[in-house]
DNA sequence: TCATACCCGACTGCTATAGTCGTATTAATT
DNA sequence: AATTAATACGACTATAGCAGTCGGGTATGA
């Protein structure tokens, strides 16, 4: 409950060792064994960041990524949702497709604890953990 | 990812549900038909409340439940963590058998997020949501 | 004594997440 | 030109936590 995912995880790892490398490309291979993550996993994590131009892939031998956005400017909500899609503790949060909608009780609450939990998100830089 | 069970969900709408009858017994059945949620898995939660105190059982016909605890002392993290066991957004702030421990290079400031959102819900009291 | 409601553990089913594989493409090195 | 080391990407399988069901039990009011 209320967890992170491994995707998440990765990414940000992955991020931070890039970012601490500068203009120097990262392999999959080298941040997979370094932080012992499946290699596959991460390889396909890094190709959706360079999809979204958070990172530059080069290709071919000597290959690798680096970091290409301003991560100081994106806020972890953006960075999460860019990942994983919209973010809501509960589902009416996100779709409006429950069978309870109509008489749930706690609708209006759980709405402001979703929002409260976005704010902090909001607040937190991609940068602030990778730096 | 990031989402309330939805137990924690039926246990606050049952919750609300039985203090807007203050003395008066409510029954598993009559809270499932409301709601519609399924009636054996709110009756489970049902019990778990009762054996955690949240709530009082009487038995037999015309039995059912009605609200125990002062609910405006009790904050979400207990209410939660009590339900589903600790909370935390990534494994490392729960259990310390993530293989990735010794050199992760993302764990202090993923820990300080996680106290971030333990902040909201120790703020917020199970009454906030029931009344 | 019957019907209704709580009690409880074991079980099944589902879905999102996690992880793997095969194949193609790119480009530096020799 | 051939080799090799890297990214690209879709399809696939596996796992685990969560959601929901079932069967049998106990209590109690009518």
């Amino acid at each position: 409950m209320l967890k992170l995912t491994r995707k998440l995880e990765y990414a940000l790892i992955a991020l931070r060792h890039m970012q601490d490398k500068g203009d120097v490309l990262s392999s999959t291979k080298e941040i997979a064994d370094m932080y012992l993550i499946p290699q596959e996993l991460l390889a396909k994590t890094l190709q959706q960041m360079a999809r979204l131009n958070y990172i530059k892939a080069a290709q071919g031998p000597q290959g690798g990524y680096r970091v290409l956005k301003g991560l100081t400017e994106i806020s972890m909500t953006q960075f999460m949702e860019d990942l994983e899609g919209p973010i809501g503790i509960v589902d009416c949060n996100i779709n409006s497709d429950c069978i309870q909608l109509d008489n749930c009780n706690i609708r209006m609450p759980l709405k402001q604890i979703n929002s409260n939990i976005r704010a902090i998100f909001n607040e937190i830089r991609v940068g602030d953990i990778t730096s």
